[in-house]
DNA sequence: ATTATTAATCGTAATATTGCGATTGATATG
DNA sequence: CATATCAATCGCAATATTACGATTAATAAT
């Protein structure tokens, strides 16, 4: 019984995934677009930027806080949510070493 | 009552999001890494690289498939998957300009 | 002190994802 | 023809995601 088989994933995959998982979806993206134009770090009229309810942005923010992009500072009532330079820059680092690997290696065969 | 909500994602949103799901689980990455590293795409092999059944790893091969990241084609009796080099490109342009956009505007708050 | 606003959380529902083993249909090989 | 191999699909289970309205806790304004 030939035992070749991975494993487990590597660190670097599993980090990949976080980062991609947290911009799989339209509405986080939007969240980002948002925090990006916006460039003093707007808070809750995120909702008026997205055709979901609170309780669902409430729940992306969550997920792209939990993923490390975004980061949230409490501000009186309201929360102001901002990108997270340091992993933003990991996440582009760790996509784009993805994405230029092939470019670079390049040999098309189908 | 305001209707100031946007009502729908852009095209650009959705179709980012198409991609970053594809890469969103370490099987797959790891699926897409293997498939750059052998330069001729060596078919289904892939089984062997990872952790899981061959019934699961032909799903995510559909999945990466639907996503347009791979192609698929027949050779005998056993499946030749590559990269698709169009859609790859116009991946990594998406996602290159998404996160571009922060690295360029950078001005942090919080 | 009462009321309004903000944003998180709870409870719930519908749907999607991930995974497996078993089966199937196709093509090779004996 | 019989058999082996490959890869997709089926059926099923467990868990995760997405979404909502309702509630809650906190702070701000009257």
């Amino acid at each position: 019984m030939g035992a070749s088989k991975t494993s487990e994933y590597t660190k670097k995959e599993i980090e990949l995934a976080k980062y991609a998982k947290a911009i799989s979806h339209p509405a986080r993206i939007t969240i980002l677009n948002f925090l990006i134009k916006k460039k003093s770090c707007i808070c809750g009229d995120i909702v008026d930027e997205l055709p979901i309810a609170q309780s669902t942005v409430s729940q992306h923010l969550k997920e792209l806080k939990a993923s490390g992009l975004i980061k949230g500072n409490i501000d009186g009532v309201s929360v102001c949510y901002c990108i997270d330079e340091k992993e933003w820059k990991k996440a582009s680092q760790s996509l784009g070493f993805l994405f230029e690997k092939f470019i670079v290696n390049n040999s098309k065969c189908c």
